[in-house]
DNA sequence: CAGCAAAAATGACATATGTCAATTACGGCC
DNA sequence: GGCCGTAATTGACATATGTCATTTTTGCTG
C-alpha cells in the first residue's frame, strides 16, 4: 500500500527511529492511520487523555497552553518531519499539558502509544534514542525559561533574533513566525513588538520588515538591550555546530525557533 | 562498608532505581564517592561538561541560571533523596544546563556518567524508569513556564501560594524559600514580593508572615490578581492525588516548589 | 485593478513593576 | 538578654509595557 510505504520512508527519516529495525518500524504502523487536518482545526486538547503520538508529514502544528485572560502561550512551533506528542507519552498520569493546533493545513501520522511503549519494552535501543530525544527537550525548555525570564522584552526579542541568525548563517534573516504568533512566543503584545522593531530600525540596527530582516549591527542591537556583548550568542553554548544533514529535522537542537 | 550500605539505601529509595536489582545498584556506586559541600559551594558549573549526577542525602542544592545583569533564575531546590542532574546524562552535547550550588551545607553521592549509561544499556528497565523521570522534569519544567509567563507578578504568586497549599493540605502554610529566592524564582524583585504580600494582606487574604503564611480567602486571592476561580488549581490538571508515599520524594510531581 | 479583510503600525494614556535609598524587624551569637 | 549583620519593609520615583482606539499597510480574491 502506498501509504504505507510512504509512512515508513517517513517515519525513517525521523531522528528517533534511526537504527529502528523495519520490523519494529511495521508494527509501530501496524496500528497507526493518517489524520489530515484544516488549519485551525485542533489536534489535541490540553488536559485530554493523551493516547497518541504523531508524526507531521506536512503543515504546521503549534502546541500551546492558555493564560487566565485567554491569550495563547505558544510551546512549540513544529514542522514537517516532527514528531509531536512523543515525550508525553511517557507520563503518567498521560494527558496532554498543552492544546495542539493545525496551523497550516496539515498531514500527520497518528500511532498509538500503547504501539510506542511496546516497542519499547522490546526494544532498549529505541529507549535510549527517546531517552536522548527527551532530554533534548528538557534542554529545550530550559532555554525557553531562560529566554522567558529575561527582564525586557527587548532582550528576550534580541535574543530571539540572535538565535535565528546563528541558524540561518546569514545576517539576512527571515523570520518564520507572523508577528503575532512570535510577539505571543515572546510573551508581549503584537504592539510592543513592533515598537521595538521600529525603534531598532530608527537606529540603524537593524532593516526591512514583514518576515524579512537584515541585522546591521548585531553587537549593537545587544547593547541597545543590556545583553552582554560576547564571543558567540545569547543564549545556551550548546556547540553551534551544523544542523545534522542526516536527519531533516525542524527545530534547531537547543531552541525552539519555529523554523527550518 | 558502612558508607556504602548507607548509600545503598539512599538509592533503594529514589523513584529511579525502584525496581533495579542490588546487583545493578552495587555496580552504578562502584565507581561512585561522596561529596561533602559547605553553603555557598558550587556543585557544577553551567556548561562545565557533564561528567556525573548525584543523589542528594543532606541539605540542599540551588540549580539556576543567570542573568545578562547577574541574577540568579532559579530552576530548582532540591532536597534530600532528590537526584541531580540525571536527565543531563543523556545530553548530546553532554554539558550541565544550570549551575548547581549547595544552599546549606550539603552531602552527595557522585555517580559518573558512564556507569548510568551502562546501566541503561544493560537494563531497558532502568531505561524505561528513566524516561518516565525526564518525561516528568519535561512536565514539571512547561508548568514552570506557564507560570513565569503568566503576566502579571500577583498571579505568579497566587498560583505558587495555592501550589503550596495543594501540597500541605492546609490553609496554614509554610514558606520553604526566603522571600529572597521566592521573588528569584518567581521572575519579581524582592521588593515586588514584599508589597505583594502586604496587599493581600491588607485585603484579609492572608495573614502571618515570615514564612509562615494562612491563606484566609484563595478565592479571594485568585480574583484580586484575576486568576480563574475554579474547580481545582491553578496550575496543570495533574491528579490531585498524595504524594506517594513510599519514596520520600522532596518534588512534587508536577511542579517545582522547593519542598517537601 | 479595485476592494476588502487581516495584519501591522501608531498614538495617547494608565499602571505595574523595577530602582535606589532609607528604615525597621528579625535571628544568631557572645 | 543585648548587640549586630542580614533580611524584610517602606517610600519616592522613573519607565517599560500593556490597553484601547485609530490609521495605515499588506496581501488576496474577484
Amino acid at each position: 500500500m502506498n501509504l504505507h510505504i510512504e509512512s515508513l520512508n517517513c517515519l525513517k527519516k525521523a531522528f528517533l527511529f534511526q537504527n529502528v529495525s523495519r520490523a519494529h518500524l511495521e508494527k509501530l504502523l501496524s496500528g497507526a492511520r493518517q489524520t489530515n487536518l484544516k488549519a485551525g482545526r485542533a489536534l489535541f486538547e490540553y488536559e485530554q487523555k493523551a493516547t497518541h503520538f504523531y508524526l507531521l508529514k506536512a503543515g504546521a502544528i503549534h502546541t500551546f497552553r492558555l493564560s487566565p485572560d485567554g491569550d495563547e502561550k505558544v510551546f512549540q512551533v513544529l514542522r514537517p518531519g516532527d514528531l509531536v506528542a512523543e515525550a508525553v507519552m511517557f507520563m503518567e498520569p498521560c494527558v496532554y499539558p498543552v492544546y495542539a493546533r493545525a496551523q497550516k493545513d496539515s498531514a500527520l501520522i497518528a500511532m498509538s502509544r500503547a504501539s510506542l511503549l511496546s516497542l519499547c519494552r522490546e526494544s532498549n535501543d529505541v529507549s535510549l534514542k527517546i531517552l536522548s530525544a527527551l532530554s533534548l527537550r528538557l534542554y529545550q525548555n530550559m532555554n525557553q525559561i531562560d529566554q522567558l525570564t529575561l527582564s525586557s522584552a527587548g532582550q528576550r526579542l534580541v535574543s530571539y533574533l540572535l538565535e535565528v541568525k546563528r541558524h540561518q548563517g546569514a545576517d539576512n534573516i527571515k523570520l518564520p513566525l507572523s508577528q503575532a504568533v512570535l510577539a505571543a512566543r515572546l510573551n508581549v503584545t503584537p504592539e510592543t513588538l513592533s515598537r521595538l522593531f521600529q525603534g531598532f530600525r530608527k537606529k540603524a540596527l537593524i532593516e526591512g520588515r514583514r518576515g524579512h530582516i537584515v541585522l546591521k549591527d548585531t553587537d549593537g542591537l545587544r547593547r541597545a538591550v543590556n545583553l552582554p556583548v560576547m564571543h558567540d550568542a545569547g543564549l545556551a553554548g550548546a556547540a553551534p555546530e551544523q544542523t545534522d544533514p542526516q536527519h531533516e529535522y525542524s527545530e534547531c537542537g537547543c531552541c525552539n525557533l519555529g523554523e527550518v
